[in-house]
DNA sequence: AATAAAAATCAATTATCCCTATTTTTACAT
DNA sequence: ATGTAAAAATAGGGATAATTGATTTTTATT
């Protein structure tokens, strides 16, 4: 079967009448196109090049091809703008939640881009927390929630986007930053974690994480449980102690906060962020381009489910 | 990339409007269909079909695509075309030589479907030996030899073309005939082999592959060398014995005669046959259909060369 | 609800692509 | 002629992608 790669190489071939010279055009070497076109003229039966004149130049037979070959190019790039073009037209109102140890990390990274290259969308973003978000969407309130998967619900429809690692805020000069890595069964025993309030599910992750001894009737001299992770870096800074982070919160640190941040050893705990939504054709174009748009201003190895193990929280 | 596989399966399920009817017609089974749709929406960034309706229909989008897709196949095919086309007009003389061992098992093969379908070509074929061939290839008169490779000679080009495995051809009841397979030490011992006449390039390859002590001033009671397989055949059957036999030779032979063919043990023992030919752009074109017409003809496992070992006469 | 049909998903195999390294061929110089 | 440099072909291996058969999920119908 003819492919449009061959038919490309081709093309760079007759354009500048040099194998290497058109490799390199095509962003790929020499024995490569040189297979490529090979194949073609065994599957096509005839010599596109006379490869003994210097520099090289088609045959009769192979300036007609050439010429066909210039035809069906066009007509994909054709493809590929129709595409585009309406892709870039998907249109409506998207009604989106997003939990609150997400929001201010995740959404700065896509929504200027996203809103510039779909013109088209309108967004209604609220910070909620998961148990809201699950409730909002089955009474058709949001179209669309941005949380920590699975959930384990056999009404909701899930898409893992990204996974990021669960890491370790300390104080400067905490003991548990001395070590390179830290065991969760380390955490366990400590009294100066700080911790999110109830009903955030990063919550959760902590606890199933590091088996955390919880309400252990107050040893602690000062308990305060925290809403937003902004506030747990506050308290890890001002008082002592420390907290865990999830990734997109600990990119944006400073140089010198990054010297407190500590990664558990060995498998990496990995926190699965997912798209969620009651299955709807209706709103699937704008769930997608959300989609397309989230994985697009992640890092890269986020993407990778591979490199760790998630964690549940459920 | 978008792939032309792709087009053609998104065409099929618009024609067919059901995935598992349009993967039969393409000859493939439906995950595949799917998967390759799929993985075009996803480059695409658009959804072509609406799998929710009961036939599948296009969506908006999937409309224009499949028309483009249409014509991005109309274009392919014209393509196709346009090769076939001037692959089936080549035209010219070609005078080939071909050595006694091959030709009557070989060229009945091919000759009618190639005559039929290049209807411009006209051939002069001869029979004669190796030596012969080389000879009046570098007097060019002649275009092309069919023979067996390799030639070990500097000046003549060689396309290997297939690989005829060899074979022991035994007198009904024969004591070679008894067991299974047969050692090429077990064939040098003995004295009843019928050989080729001195010059047919396959006595050689008998010679090399068995190291049969030939000549050792005879004690045989009859000696006879043939200038063909034919006859040693006959003398096979009449006069007792064994002599060897190319698998070309062996494909044509009747029930009861395959009775008495014997593989032999270990490394299967290959002759390769190539096309030869002084280096001339000119005939090119001819060559290349001689050689796609006898690849074509031939059983395709005697393409492979790995499956056994390339025994040589020179 | 139960069944049947359609499409999606999964895991494993196969085929293909593309790379680096090397060889062969051609062009041009001494 | 002979040597050198450039161009293209070839070989071998690692990574990627396509295909399949088996299974699951979803949809339509009774």
């Amino acid at each position: 079967m003819i492919t449009l790669t061959q038919l490309e190489y081709v093309v760079a071939v007759d354009t500048y009448r040099h194998f290497a010279n058109a490799a390199e055009k095509c962003l790929v070497t020499q024995p490569t196109l040189s297979m490529q076109i090979k194949k073609l003229e065994e599957y096509l039966g005839v010599t596109i090049f006379d490869r003994s004149r210097q520099p090289v130049v088609p045959t009769d037979v192979g300036r007609q091809i050439i010429d066909q070959a210039r035809i069906i190019i066009r007509e994909s790039k054709k493809l590929e703008e129709l595409a585009q073009h309406y892709h870039q037209h998907v249109s409506g109102r998207l009604k989106i939640g997003i939990i609150p140890t997400l929001a201010p990390y995740l959404l700065p990274l896509f929504l200027g881009r996203m809103m510039e290259r779909h013109p088209g969308i309108k967004l209604n973003i609220r910070e909620m927390m998961t148990q809201d978000i699950v409730m909002e969407l089955k009474k058709d309130e949001l179209d669309v929630g941005i949380l920590a998967t699975p959930l384990h619900d056999e009404s909701i429809t899930e898409e893992p986007v990204f996974y990021e690692e669960i890491k370790l805020y300390t104080q400067y000069g905490h003991v548990l930053s001395k070590k390179g890595k830290v065991s969760p069964e380390a955490v366990a025993s400590r009294k100066d974690i700080w911790m999110l309030a109830d009903g955030n599910c990063f919550r959760n992750h902590v606890i199933n994480l590091c088996h955390t001894q919880l309400n252990a009737d107050g040893e602690e001299t000062l308990r305060y449980e925290s809403g937003s992770l902004e506030t747990l870096k506050k308290m890890v800074e001002t008082e002592g102690g420390f907290t865990l982070l999830p990734e997109l919160a600990v990119l944006e640190l400073s140089a010198r906060q990054l010297g407190q941040v500590v990664s558990f050893d060995g498998a990496v705990p990995l926190r699965e962020i997912g798209l969620v939504y009651v299955r709807n054709a209706a709103k699937r174009d704008l769930i997608n381009v959300l989609k397309d748009a989230i994985a697009d201003a992640v890092p890269e190895e986020m993407l990778d489910k591979n490199r760790g193990v998630v964690v549940e929280w459920r």
